[in-house]
DNA sequence: ACCTGAACACCGTTCAAGT
DNA sequence: ACCTGAACACCGTTCAAGT
């Protein structure tokens, strides 16, 4: 008997199919997302972008995902899973610190992940998770009722909105530097006209432009974290 | 002399056609834009839709315009002047709150602005002068150098940052709600889960949906914005 | 069940051509 | 100077058709 008996190599032999022969997974897709966002941002993600990068077709990935919101749905919530990474510590305040450092953390890492935030509420697990974790500390330390909730806002809201700004200064500064040759013609004028309309902006940009925009967000998204947990403890107290 | 000496009425009564015979302005390519972002949202804003309202060719705002990004820049600058209707009062706890409360309202009103304060860096005229209007009422009261930064700084991240969660919420219940009829299939064994994974939330969530969603942002508003005042205050008078 | 290829309706932007 | 109309290169999404 030889092989010419069993054209293309008979059924025995051919390796039968994986019940599910996907070539792709959830997961593969949410990754290939996440390296482009991180890469290229928003402006770079299409959804024949991450299937090129993928080696497939633009069409298939939707036998996966309803949609591309839905999908940069899971994009956000698989980078708040970052932050659950944080470790537990003991005391509310210092737990409500290490979880407030390490979501800056992540969204100065995943700087598309703010857009996000800001566009769509967002149930994934992962959120939930997070949110879970704030309030246990909170819980233990005796905040209650809608003390617990204002408390979990304002660090959380502090933590978003101090982001925003800090990337929103780094852009600026990009934005500056990019300019460069032109610079000069119009930009000088543009910042003539600053400083005599607004002399204390122009003292306080001039001050700051030439240290290290890193140290310095830094250095206020502390100071507003003892702000705030200052004020909650104060709050906290007085019941 | 018969008119017929001067085809098609003669130069001399056609009306002379103005030195600049515009039919737009920048300033109702922007109102149109605005209108555009209050009503539909970013999802219904194109150079097509923005030219239908006007009357006009998606071609012919590239006379005024660079790009579309540069017409958002316009819009977000638009509303910001609104927040520069805030009035003067004396004492700078109360002329940074009542500057935080009108900037507030204005995020509230256009929602879309929020996505664009994330998305650039923002130089626009009335965003300097609000900065200015700031810095006016903080150095007036004695803050200088970093410390006068990260006051202005912490304040506006606490607006900023709650804004977007406040929105956030709202477009939860929103998506909640309308998902109406389908929702007891597969959104019950959802929060059922969540009750039992995450019991904390559960009992917020619960506590929180009956509540009129406003109050209550308005009033973890204001309890951030006490803290953050009377933690700037403590610092500024350790000095 | 999973993927391809082509199509549809829509983008932002450019640009010759008109007035 | 200002606007049109058509074109270009791209989108997200759908869907018959293949395997």
């Amino acid at each position: 008997m030889s092989s010419a008996d069993f054209p293309d190599g008979s059924v025995w032999l051919r390796p039968q199919r994986p019940p599910r022969d996907r070539r792709l997974t959830r997961d593969q897709i949410v990754d290939a997302a996440v390296a482009v966002l991180d890469s290229d941002g928003h402006r770079g993600l299409s959804m024949r972008r991450i299937a090129a990068d993928l080696g497939v077709t633009a069409g298939s990935l939707y036998w996966y995902v309803r949609t591309k919101d839905d999908l940069l749905e899971l994009a956000l919530d698989r980078v708040l899973g970052e932050v659950c990474a944080a470790p537990d510590v003991p005391g509310w305040r210092q737990a409500l610190a290490t979880l407030a450092r390490h979501n800056r953390d992540m969204l100065l890492r995943h700087q598309w992940a703010l857009l996000e935030l800001t566009i769509r509420p967002n149930l994934g697990p992962n959120a939930l998770a997070l949110a879970e974790k704030g309030l246990n500390s909170l819980a233990r330390a005796g905040f209650a009722d809608a003390d617990l909730d204002a408390a979990m806002a304002t660090v959380h809201d502090h933590v978003v909105g101090s982001a925003i700004a800090e990337i929103a200064w780094r852009d600026t500064l990009a934005r500056m530097s990019e300019t460069g040759a032109g610079w000069d013609e119009r930009a000088a004028g543009f910042v003539r006209e600053i400083t005599e309309r607004h002399p204390l902006l122009a003292r306080r940009m001039a001050a700051t432009s030439e240290i290290d925009v890193e140290r310095e967000s830094e250095r206020r998204f502390e100071f507003a974290l003892e702000c705030i947990l200052d004020g909650l403890a104060a709050r906290h107290g007085r019941r």
